[in-house]
DNA sequence: CTTGACCTTCCCATGATGGGAAGCCCTATC
DNA sequence: GATAGGGCTTCCCATCATGGGAAGGTCAAG
């Protein structure tokens, strides 16, 4: 099958799957006459297993370690895990970072009325001095925007 | 004071400051004989208005538009209010998006006794055949890797 | 034989950031 | 005054995964 079919069967774009070949994820695939590249069922089937890992959001580079470890009957099911752990790791990592700006946004976007005059907490927060003193103001709690770090 | 001065009293890398710049996020700076950019207090206020924002997760775009409103002393805070919680919906959405994520993942990992044994429910879900039978396995249950997006 | 859908390669763009090279400038020390 | 080292300048490249689009070849149906 031609790459058109191999994309909506595995729900990888064609560019997509020409990229993954062009960085050895995929391998090379055969050609026809005219230099179609043609697909099997089973080139289908590992587009599909890379489609999945990236739905996970497992990075190019873990899925490269997954089908190698896919691949390898003899493989330790402890360096999947590994892998996937990691990536827990991560997720859960890059969430909390995402709920903390929520929180402090929320906090703001509370406390702003939002009609048309111009006073708003949350410009103040952002233009605020934040100079030495941080210490005068107890008021909103919390974390602010960033509280413990002083200067990286 | 030069651009290094600017940097660490913002804790906006010089990398980044001139970047801005060329963005036309800030001002073009001013230049000393020698061609050096010069930063005021007011532009280091400036950076940190800008470090705080992207602290709290906002694109360019948006902290161009909060900067205009900052400086604006008649905006409706009702228009600062907006872009905030246009930030906070497209948070929300990511965090669920990453919590889906590191759900399936869990689910899969407890299922995988991560041993020196190749068989692996992780690859085993990612491998899937996932074919027109998407009933005879309400085992793992929940969102297994895509359910309910047929193909995008 | 034409048309339209499909394929090819190649280049460019995204968003925010860092790395590094080549070269100029400034200051402190010898 | 010369030299060293640190700071500054611009310019180019890389990241990560993806999409857009142009220019041109191919194939199948009419």
């Amino acid at each position: 099958m031609n790459i058109g079919q191999a994309s909506s069967q595995s729900g990888v774009s064609a560019k997509m799957i020409r990229y993954y070949e062009s960085i050895g994820l995929m391998p090379e695939a055969g050609r026809s006459q005219s230099g179609y590249r043609v697909y099997s069922e089973r080139d289908v089937h590992l587009l599909r297993f890379v489609r999945r890992a990236r739905d996970l959001g497992f990075a190019l580079e873990d899925i490269r370690l997954l089908l190698g470890l896919w691949q390898d009957d003899a493989r330790p099911s402890a360096a999947v895990k590994d892998i996937a752990l990691k990536h827990i790791d991560a997720l859960t990592r890059k969430i909390a970072e995402l709920q903390a700006m929520k929180r402090s946004l929320q906090h703001l976007a509370e406390a702003c009325h939002g009609d048309a005059r111009p006073d708003c907490p949350i410009l103040d927060d952002l233009g605020a001095d934040a100079a030495q003193d941080n210490d005068g103001q107890e008021k909103g709690g919390e974390a602010e925007t960033s509280p413990p770090q002083c200067h990286r």
